[in-house]
DNA sequence: ACTCTCGGGACTCCCCGTTCTT
DNA sequence: AAGAACGGGGAGTCCCGAGAGT
């Protein structure tokens, strides 16, 4: 293809990441990222619609991954059956043990800046979206749906807090697993 | 005080709302809002941290006003019964029939940019945090206290929908509660 | 000739014009011009040097023919006379009824932005120094040379406007001539 | 007033005028012209609408000059009388023989860019309708107005670009009256 | 002839400061 | 508490150009 290097997104990515951890996200700008890359301010843009975005492809990828696995389950599989598999779908795919220590970097990224929890919370409210949807072509009444959807982003984001956590080392899979037990009994307690 | 108008807060929020409805949030410069209501720019910051957060003045009280009825909920009421006193609290404060108009025009903004949405949800989370921490000062364990905020945020949400939906006329309360009680409900039934 | 569809000039030129008359000048991007032809930015930019150019083929075209007619015009005839030709060449060539419409969109538009008007003054002016070239060909003094042509440009740009003026149903050439008469007497009298 | 420096506007129209005689008006950015006056890009917007207002301060100023020595003519004068008259104000206030050198360097900068003439252009063509509309206030007609207008602009070109020729050391007021002569002369005669 | 990707500058706007004043 | 006037600086959008490929 051309006179440039190949892969300038992936770049583009590591470039920011790496520099986030350096000096923290507000204090890097946008030149300065795509100077790392051996790239233009004009080129990141054309990549990433805002500088927060840099750090947010995944999520994208995540809502078509558990959506999918719920619609893949057998018909008769209930809600938390269904989410069982859909985070189960997530763990192969993106949360391997090698990736451990870039999510970890990541979050406490994320963590460190209210504009970046923002951004953070409406992709999560989309993957949300995705799996309500893909709950109610199951036939899953609407109110279900939601509620199911909701909780599924919540054991994912309990299940991630602790995957990352400094020290931790058990699979992605057992501790979503457990945490979601763990919501299912809430939920049926409710009103106890 | 002296030689100024007082209200200057209120003035900024009405000149705003007004004005995103007329041209939209994206088109409306803070120098826009401002003039409109005959201050500066400078003002407006004084008063607001950001362009966004002219909108967002509810949501901080709303966390308070629920975490506060989580907490004087009489002590055996399990986590259902408090979010059913919570969202009580919040109708009788907030969700009065005068104010459906304006609810109805902020509710048509916000979901019209994804900036906006995204300020949304942190409001949102907060308000969530806030209740999961009240829940947790009952005794209530972690892991209900999360699930039962967020139920509780959710509820919220959909009982604000519904209300904010042209030609509906029912009370706030009312809604919430028949939306809490189809929660609960599937809640129980998620593992079936 | 080939895959594409030809004549990607003139889809180009009448979708910018449909889109600037929808949305606005400043509201529309080249991007957006060259989508609707089904065609990419840089053909654009292969056609047109900028995206103003795109609503500017006519007047290259005028000069030429302007110039020509005065060119063309019987070695005695005056100045005055030369300018009534030049004015029926151009009726004849681009002022016909059936393009009323078009320059009256196209008028509309180039009215509603400086920048535009900008272009438009500098094609006028490049018309106004290839008549005065004409002119002094003719053998025309210098001063009277510059001077017709002024007062031909000035003539076209009156006729212009009324010809396109809502509700005007006259050829251009009545117009044209009854302008440049105006034009004319005015001329004789401006020292008493 | 505080910790800055006073005249920022007229260090950025020097700077400027200098990088474009030295490097030529493409080659010189708005950052550099920022950074000679000693400030920033975000000031030299604020000054100046746009990169090429920043060498058309004078023209306004000039509208407003011709335009009023038109309406302070005594009221039996002709069209010809008062642009002479408007034509000496604007020697007297702007054409003196210190400012010949500036003069100089901005036609030789505005003639070497097509951006720029077109915007010399577009202010030419306000003062013309500033003259006219003082014309008009005077009783004169409209169609006598607007080519009084265009002369008094043809004339004043032509007698600025003799004034700023290398080597001419006459006075504006000298140049400009007798090129309005010569004009009045040849428009006396346009029918012959 | 048309596409893709990148470079790079112009320009707007947000947000944050300062100083002095009322 | 508010205003006026000035400035800094980064994010983000758009225009436009260049090189290489189809």
């Amino acid at each position: 293809m051309g006179r440039w290097e190949p892969n300038a997104r992936e770049r583009l990515e590591r470039a920011a990441l790496d520099l986030f951890v350096e000096h923290g996200y507000d204090a890097t700008t946008v030149a300065a990222i795509a100077e790392r890359a051996g790239l233009t301010k004009s080129t990141f843009f054309r990549h990433f619609a805002d500088k927060r975005e840099v750090l947010f492809g995944a999520p994208d990828l995540l809502a078509d991954l558990l959506a999918g696995a719920i619609a893949a389950a057998p018909p008769p599989a209930p809600p938390a059956a269904c989410l069982a598999a859909a985070l189960d779908a997530a763990a192969a795919a993106s949360f391997t043990a090698e990736r451990r220590g870039l999510a970890r970097q990541r979050r406490a990224v994320v963590a460190s800046s209210s504009e970046l929890r923002e951004r953070e919370l409406l992709k999560l409210s989309r993957v949300a979206a995705a799996m309500a949807a893909a709950f109610r072509a199951r036939g899953t009444g609407d109110t279900t749906a939601r509620l199911a959807a909701e909780i599924g982003v919540l054991a994912f984001g309990l299940a991630f807090e602790s995957w990352t956590e400094e020290g931790n080392a058990r699979p992605f899979t057992d501790i979503a697993h457990e945490t979601l037990r763990d919501l299912q009994a809430s939920a049926a307690a409710l009103g106890a």
